[in-house]
DNA sequence: CACGAATGTTGACACTGTCTATACTTGGAT
DNA sequence: ATCCAAGTATAGACAGTGTCAACATTCGTG
């Protein structure tokens, strides 16, 4: 009996039997999305450091070498992951944003709730999103991405005034004041790193009371 | 003949053997620090990802598991290199103090500048020092280190002012919004994150450029 | 239907952290 | 001086990881 035969009947018996187990066929139709959603899973609740291809094959039902024929290399997709992450990011910024009044002011500081709420809600995907070396080419989508999620502040930042930077060059400066200061005040909480925090609370510095107010236009 | 002593004898010629080659004891006398220099290097030559327990072992001369009497895991490991870090994150923004104009404004930005530097010149140990989860118990002197670095930033926010603020809590929101800011800003630069880098040349925006004029006194 | 491309499986290799058992060294108590 | 316990280093094992290569299966298109 040629062993060949011998192997794929027992393959196929191993098929049947996945089969049976997880109503997958050969081809699971979505591994990419699967791979992607199991590895924002993972992120979410067992942490960054618990985050690897094999347990996203894993927990996507395949086996441990699939998710080479999608994402090359681990930071491939981690880039993937950041991809959709910088998506989601935008969508909590716009939603803040449109839940507020619609003056300049609220606008602002809602854009600024929905950055420290997304990094809140989704702590150890930002850390991906932005521990990350920039590799614009590591996925084709991240960059475009990234660029959506800062032209939200940039929209919010027109309303701001940038006569009050140091050496005022313009729109530009004021952008990069806005999220300089929003990106930190985001990290060091997520990273629960305030030395500030109310000594009787423990509560962290409220982003609203240390909000430049010099930044608004017209007041 | 007893197994012992041929076990004992090969041990000695491997012994003999080792100390000819490397020229170091069995016990190595300091191997901690010469660990967390091995880390240090590490981190500086090969980035955040090649560092691991085994390759610090490796490059202080020592078999895999002798790092587990020192450090019980790689989380120590972490604490401890960030301990040195911090400490080094003083000296650095101290240094540029030392070398500026005494007066408020020149302080503070001196300070700032001097934050910034450290993470161009450390970028992976920087990462490794406020990507940690904060775990004051992990290294006994990590948080007094970690402390040490703010007050730095504290003594300069002693001359800026807190009128500024959205909701101004006194001194306390000027050295968050001082810290804030700074913090936002070595990030983003550390992880050449900034969107609004020169179109021409590709520099970042400059930290004096964008630092709000308004948080200082007097002026 | 056939065949190449796309997708998935399996096994291997070199790494990693961590645990255990063991050996050596040192320093202090007897 | 000697002996023993604590400190320190080694070696081997185990599970887990990324990555690669060989192979199997399925799909799509001619």
């Amino acid at each position: 009996m040629d062993s060949a035969i011998v192997n794929r009947n027992v393959d196929t018996v191993y098929f049947n039997w996945r089969k049976r187990l997880s109503d997958t066929k050969y081809h699971h139709g979505n591994l990419k999305q699967a791979l992607i959603e199991a590895g924002l899973d993972i992120l979410c609740a067992e942490g960054l450091e618990k985050l690897s291809l094999r347990a996203c094959a894993n927990r996507a039902g395949v086996s441990h070498g699939a998710p080479k024929n999608h994402f090359a290399t681990l930071a491939v997709l981690h880039g993937a992951l950041a991809t959709e992450g910088f998506k989601r990011f935008s969508a909590t910024m716009r939603e803040h944003m449109i839940n507020a009044p619609k003056d300049a002011k609220s606008q602002v500081l809602a854009s600024a709730q929905g950055y420290v709420a997304f990094v809140e809600e989704n702590k150890d995907l930002f850390r991906l999103m932005f521990s990350m070396e920039r590799q614009p080419d590591i996925y084709p989508e991240l960059l475009p991405a990234s660029r959506e999620a800062y032209s939200v502040l940039r929209e919010v930042a027109q309303n701001m005034s940038p006569e009050n930077c140091e050496n005022p060059q313009g729109q530009l400066s004021v952008e990069t004041m806005l999220w300089t200061f929003i990106h930190g005040y985001a990290v060091l909480k997520s990273n629960k790193q305030f030395y500030t925090a109310n000594a009787e609370t423990g509560a962290d510095p409220k982003l609203e009371d240390i909000f430049p107010r010099f930044l608004f236009k017209n007041e």
